[in-house]
RNA sequence: UCCCCGAUAGCUCAAUCGGUAGAGCGAGCGGCUGUUAACCGCUAGGUCGUAGGUUCGAAUCCUACUCGGGGAGCCA
């Protein structure tokens, strides 16, 4: 059977011959004596236009009744017409029904996330997660791409490990064997061997992180790639970074434009990505943060909002008036459902003019010392139109194995990329202290015991060079990539703090 | 751990001052040959999250709990 089967795709290279296609109930508009049947089979929609008097009668009726996602074959002749989703349709001569489903629970109108969650294993079917599926493919390709493209060797570390590469607490323990070993929270330290072995190498698989973080930034389990390079310094890894985002960028943006466009994202920003990036030191993040400048930006952010609001609820008050004297059906329709989307649009902006003085107090109050906040990082980002590295950060805020700056021992050499216009941190990285004595000393500063970072050790005892990686995120850049606001919608099946539901 | 918001039909949401439950979609039946979330007519569908309280009367007010959403901290 599969021979005989074309994917829809394929329509456009056999018009004007008959054709089979296999796949599931997209769309039906069942007329008295023609059927629209909307198929979709994974590579695309098809309209299958099917005529009373082309088909038999019982094959009709079957066809007719048929309900959404119900799967079968359907064979007709080819034909293209602009009218037609996809642009080509089938006059349809046969078909067999392979299963006939009866009340499938997503339907084409809205619904909201706790029911579409529930229903990932369906939800998965329809065009938003197809679509960033689709785009998930080319971006975790591409990363590959980059790095097998620049000499980087891919280097498999191990998901339950026995060591910690950053605070405990955030980790998922496991019962190993009667000890306790830990879901890893990052292949970096595995990776730092690597790299003095192989000279530049990269990770990439599932992480994990118990934080208890209920935001649309965090998930228990993403993935992440991490590259990890010997004989570099930290304008190196910079330049490395936004080569790399530059270039997974423009293959999504060659490779997936009709999904881009579908999912509603903003492609013109997204073609302004080519280095140079922005480049601030965390000191002046943090003078931007307290300045005037930021908090004359926020609050004109929330007359901005609290404009859009007014509007909104003045069509509220309008349609309210006009549905009072509608008289025709269709309109008091139309005039519900509208409402309905511009409550939701209001509910959205009342939590941003809530957020915005809180944001604005965070911002205002920022102290030299702590780390940045994600309201911080996100206003940060919101002044820019291109990823911003920030670097330097206080060395009490960063990791153990961070590098201290030689000239200013009270900050480290690492960085965080901010995406732009709003949406935040996708990578974090640094150059790695490679003094054995430096290193022993923060181990003992942050209260960790030393036997369990003797091999770790043992790496700045046996050749130690200058060393520095990063990881990104790989839902967090889909969702910047796609326009997501939410990043359980970047990943097939998403764990969330508290919640696996499938 | 803390703060804010919510829970009404299978789904998305209404219900004015506290006065006894409504619409669309979906489902069922009928009609329609070019529909694009089609359209038209009819039908079925509810212990208003749970437990208390106030009241002549509670979906509506109060308290607690459960579940969900957003945010802080932390982070990719």
């Amino acid at each position: 059977m599969p021979n005989e089967i074309t994917r829809i795709s394929e329509l456009k290279n056999n018009v004007d011959q008959i054709r089979t296609i296999g796949g599931w109930v997209y769309h039906s508009r069942p007329g008295g004596k023609v059927i629209f049947l909307v198929v979709r089979d994974g590579s695309g929609l098809c309209q299958c236009v099917i005529e009373k008097e082309k088909i038999s009668e019982e094959l009709f009726a079957q066809l007719k009744k048929l309900g959404t996602e119900s799967s079968l074959t359907i064979t007709g002749l080819v034909k293209k017409d602009d009218r037609s989703v996809g642009g080509y349709e089938l006059a349809v001569s046969d078909a067999k029904v392979l299963c006939e489903s009866v009340d499938y629970p997503i339907t084409p109108k809205q619904h909201g996330i706790d029911f579409l969650q529930k229903n990932r294993h369906l939800h998965l079917r329809s065009q938003t997660p197809w679509c960033i599926g689709k785009i998930r493919h080319t971006l975790v390709n591409a990363i590959r791409q980059f790095f097998n493209d620049n000499g980087f060797t891919l280097i498999d570390t191990p998901i339950l490990t026995g060591i910690i590469g950053e605070e405990a607490g955030s980790l998922f323990n496991v019962d190993y064997f009667g000890d306790t070993a830990f879901m890893t929270q990052t292949g970096q330290l595995h990776l730092e061997c690597a790299a003095l072995s192989y000279g530049k190498v990269y990770c990439f698989g599932p992480t994990f992180r118990a934080e208890k973080s209920k935001t649309r930034r965090h998930l228990t389990e993403f993935w992440m790639v991490e590259p990890e390079v010997a004989f570099i310094d930290l304008p190196g890894l910079l330049e490395i970074a936004e080569n790399f985002v530059s270039f997974i960028v423009q293959k999504v943006l060659r490779d997936n434009r009709a999904e881009l466009e579908t999912l509603g994202a903003n492609i013109a920003a997204l073609e302004k990505i080519t280095p140079p990036f922005y480049r601030l030191t965390y000191t002046q993040a943090s003078e931007i943060l307290t300045s005037k400048k930021t908090q004359d930006f926020l609050a004109n952010q929330l007359n901005e909002f609290k404009a859009a609001k007014q509007e909104i609820e003045n069509k509220i008050v309008a349609l309210e008036t006009e549905a009072k004297d509608a008289v025709k059906q269709w309109r008091q329709d139309k005039i519900a459902s509208e409402l309905i989307d511009l409550r939701s649009e209001l509910a959205e902006l009342e939590t941003k003019i809530e957020n915005n003085p809180k944001h604005a107090k965070l911002a205002a109050e920022f102290q030299w010392g702590k780390d940045l906040g994600g309201s911080d990082e996100t206003i940060i980002s919101l002044m820019h139109d291109k990823p911003i590295f920030v670097t330097h950060y206080p060395r009490e805020a960063k990791a153990f194995y961070m590098k201290q700056d030689d000239e200013n021992p009270k900050v480290v050499r690492n960085f965080d990329m901010l995406a732009p216009l709003g949406f935040g941190e996708i990578i974090g990285g640094s150059m790695r202290e490679d003094s054995l004595d430096n290193l022993m000393d923060k181990i003992k500063e942050h209260g960790y015991k030393l036997e369990n970072y003797q091999w770790y050790l043992d790496l700045r005892r046996y050749g130690s060079v200058p060393h520095g990686g990063f990881g990104l995120g790989v839902e967090r850049t889909l969702a910047w990539l796609t326009g997501e606001k939410h990043i359980r919608q970047c990943i097939a099946f998403p764990r969330m703090m508290d919640k696996i539901l499938l």
